[in-house]
DNA sequence: TCATGTGAAGACATTCACAGCA
DNA sequence: TGCTGTGAATGTCTTCACATGA
């Protein structure tokens, strides 16, 4: 499906690119130019046309581009499909947050299970999401059709996580664990690490 | 306090590897090599022996980095700090999950305050963090020392919040919204868009 | 022998600057 | 006039590869 290989930040871009079509399509914006986009985005405007020019979609120097179609656009050249699925593993803090957090968005992607290892988190449902045992998760997975995986377990766990994620069709991670995870080259991981995010944050809060 | 100029990658891998360094000293390794490092970070080893030239700290052939004194001369040169303060906006699912989440965690970094909207949350103590109405955030800000403040609030109000906090001495924010703030030169703006996150891990998920 | 430290090369990402067009 | 699309230039980051030293 994915058609070039497009560079992991380019990517990043157009999402960020189609959320705020989205938006303005929402108020009803027709039409939009590159230094509008990056306004809102943050993105600066070269920066903007040239991730365009990627996706092969042409605007009009008089009118910018269609929001519309700009937007149908991206969504074809990222393959966005709607309701895909994805998994959770963790059910502390963090993984309770992103369950209500994502399933609560108008997103296309919705956590269709989670697991945890402690037994007073699962057997029930939790924002809408049914909760299982980390055993039933090799089962569970393998007679899925899920590909997409959040690791949100201690770090000690996740690596033992991921290794049944990657043997059960998973091939996408989206990690939250301080931990490097060894996986097959084929799999994708996401780092997503809050305490280093935090550190980074304080460090330029020296001056 | 910032000594030269360091590239923002270069300081996401020295918290990295800080990290690795302290938890092989729990683990009482004294010496380490970079390709030690590099397995257990995901970095590759040179880039680990340019960043470390960069903090200035020779190790040696023969044995490798001195763990203990690495560890510190990374400590003095990213500026670390035993217990610094930040301040969280919002107290829904994400908010509450970062709080006990960080304040779960050995940091030195706590939340000292928050900060929501909702009258239902507010007054009250959450992971042992007080909890302010957010009319009170400015007087709060001002008569602190904080200046990190963590965003997460409703992308409507992000931009609101961050005014605030830069008004009231926050230079460094940590931000959840899925939008792009504007603030003043000086202020450093990290954002950690999970929603971006997760479409990107959703993208590679397609073969 | 094997790992460090590093100049030089290479790969990658971003911006510049302008032709072309409505 | 003021935008898009884009070759070329610039800038940044990463890796290579090897001299050096224990």
């Amino acid at each position: 499906m994915t058609p070039k290989k497009i560079a992991e930040k380019t990517v990043e871009r157009l999402i960020v690119i189609h959320r705020i079509l989205v938006s303005q399509k929402a108020n009803n914006i027709k039409f939009i130019y590159s230094h509008e986009i990056a306004k809102l985005s943050g993105l600066s405007a070269p920066q903007i046309r040239r991730d365009l020019m990627l996706v092969g979609y042409s605007g009009s120097p008089a009118k910018g581009y269609d929001v519309s179609k700009l937007k149908n656009t991206i969504n074809t050249f990222l393959g966005f499909k709607k309701n895909k699925e994805a998994v959770l593993v963790g059910l502390g803090y963090l993984g309770r947050a992103l369950l209500g957090y994502f399933n609560g968005q108008d997103s296309n992607i919705k956590f269709s299970m989670a697991f945890d290892i402690n037994p007073e988190r699962v057997n029930r449902i939790i924002s809408g999401v049914n909760c299982y045992h980390i055993d039933e998760m090799g089962s569970r997975l393998s007679s899925s059709n899920i590909n997409i995986c959040v690791i949100a377990v201690p770090k000690q766990s996740a690596q033992e996580v991921a290794w049944t994620a990657v043997d059960n069709k998973i091939i996408s991670i989206l990690n939250f664990a301080p931990q490097h995870l060894r996986v097959p080259e084929n799999v994708h991981v996401e780092n997503l690490d809050l305490m280093t995010m935090l550190e980074k944050a304080a460090y330029y809060s020296m001056e």
